[in-house]
DNA sequence: CTAAAGTGCAACTTGCTGGTTGCGCATACT
DNA sequence: AGTATGCGCAACCAGCAAGTTGCACTTTAG
């Protein structure tokens, strides 16, 4: 079931840390955590430990080359918690309805 | 700052137990903590706390009547964080793509 | 006027979760 | 071969956050 799926999303995305590890790696296309660490004020544990729950989440995928693994973005996801932003507010924000009525077209 | 707020609004959404809340206030139209409570298995108190924070980050009115407080959905920052999911994700997805450009139509 | 319904505030408990440190293992460099 | 790099696992710590209980305050009802 989706209601599921979005569950993990939203609670993944619910932690600042997370989300910015998530614009890092949309904005690299590509990243490894220590990679990402050496920007953060963090362990590379702890960055580890974010993008496992990020790919736990199906946010990213990782892919082992030799010694390192390599993590990218896999939006699919975010599609099912956008049509539950929209489904739940699309009968009180006009915006939401149009988008609402957008994301059906291509159901 | 807008990344601020919704910063709050992920971080509201991210916990089950308030998302459903959302889904609740939002089939009803307006609610108040008891009548929500009603059909939970926990306390008001603990529902009024939530909708009290689902409240700070913008998703709810709380608007006092008489000896009861009804809330109601404001789905304003919903758009925000639907903005942010496919600036993230729109350059990876088609479908989100699509979306981020119907976003942006209405700016 | 008295009782009940509805709410808010505050203190306390408890489980989770993000972070750290300390390893051991695999892969690459020289 | 030997060293360095990168990663994962496990244990541990500290803070937070969700929930509960208890109480006081206001508004409606009888």
């Amino acid at each position: 079931m989706r209601g599921d799926r979005v569950d993990h999303v939203f609670a993944a995305l619910g932690d600042p840390g997370r989300r910015s590890l998530v614009e890092a790696v949309a904005a690299r296309g590509t990243a490894t955590a220590t990679e990402l660490a050496a920007d953060l004020p963090v362990t590379r544990q702890a960055v580890a430990k974010q993008l496992s729950a990020l790919a736990d989440a199906g946010l990213l995928r990782a892919t082992r080359a030799g010694r390192e693994t390599r993590y990218e973005l896999t939006p699919e996801p975010l599609e099912d918690a956008v049509a539950w932003m929209v489904e739940v507010g699309g009968r009180w924000d006009a915006r939401l309805a149009k988008l609402e009525r957008s994301l059906e077209e291509r159901r």
